[in-house]
DNA sequence: CGAAAATTTGATCGAAGTCAATCATTGTGG
DNA sequence: CCACAATGATTGACTTCGATCAAATTTTCG
């Protein structure tokens, strides 16, 4: 591992070797839900989304770049049946670490310790805004606004994933997409 | 105090000499959003909610019932301005704690602190859920969930409160309750 | 009781959903 | 590397449902 990475991994410098790489091709289910999740996740390259059934049809409820962390923290630390499910959008060179290895790392790290709660903390708050801008925006400005703050997003994901994240189906996106850029012109 | 009381406060027992009686009027506001939250409340008896301005107009974010703590935690522990304000909805008698004693409790109580981040994580999952109610389900949906999970709300809380929870306006949700009842007749 | 607030009802509009067809892009095997 | 199949995105026609404006009715509360 080159110094490059390690720059990413404040913190967990001391524990890389408890990491092991892992590349996978887009489309990849790393955890299924209503499994338990057994690893954690840290991007190096490429993006994945969360997921979850609705009835059969798929809801993207986030999505992951490069330097992120993802994985099921309710599953993971609870030991309990994850809520979603985890899946590559493109190839991903990832670094997984085992449950048991996290934990050890948590447990000899105060900082560590820190961080994972900040972590959680601003996981509440990013959740609880998005929640707020559903309840405030319409779809067409919640694009707008995912256009303009998340533009990579826009760029890396297909549109069908974004849709459904946004709450509305793809024919939608694809007339708001349609309005937008036409009043732009 | 008496038992029933203690009862409500399991864990904060040692500490109840550090909350102060405070009973208010319906539509009293408690903190105002972008304030610093200097107190936290225990609710004793009456309901309040928490909102956030929408040009204007409020939108309510979550209902608070007896037996349960409401504070900006985001703002009471980090010292940041509220995102949201709060609000009695009936006469309430409640137990207010400043910040000071709070974390003084906090931090002789390990339990206590236990506690408080299982608090946030549970409020983690909530917002999560709540989320999750807003891809997958309409607002007619959205209501028959609340009445079967939260009746308390349906009947303790004022119509338009609900609606601007249930992200819709109170016409729509006058109109959806007359197709529910209708429909069950 | 009477005023203010909350809820209901009516009429109309607009935006998202659905179904279906077409067009564009991607990816795979010969 | 091309051809063709599969997948994704767009467009059209139509329906449904929530938003808006306005008025009427009911409830709340001083």
């Amino acid at each position: 591992m080159n110094d490059k990475k390690i720059e990413y991994f404040s913190g967990w410098d001391e524990f890389l070797h408890l990491f092991s790489p892992l590349q996978v091709p887009a489309k990849t289910i790393l955890l299924e839900e209503g499994q338990i999740s057994k690893k954690m996740f840290f991007i190096e390259k490429g993006c994945l989304r969360t997921w979850i059934n609705n009835d059969g049809s798929e809801i993207t409820t986030r999505f992951f770049f490069e330097k992120e962390f993802i994985g099921s923290i309710e599953s993971f630390l609870n030991n309990q049946p994850s809520a979603y499910s985890i899946e590559s959008i493109e190839t991903c060179k990832l670094l997984t670490i085992s449950r048991e290895d996290y934990f050890y790392a948590l447990s000899s790290s105060a900082e560590l310790k820190k961080k994972m709660e900040e972590h959680l903390f601003k996981r509440l708050f990013k959740s609880q805004k998005v929640l707020y801008s559903f309840l405030k925006n319409s779809p067409e400005q919640r694009y707008i606004e995912l256009l303009i703050k998340n533009p990579q997003i826009i760029q890396r994901v297909p549109q069908h994933y974004i849709a459904s994240y946004l709450g509305i189906t793809p024919v939608s996106l694809s007339r708001i997409r349609n309005r937008v850029t036409r009043s732009r012109h």
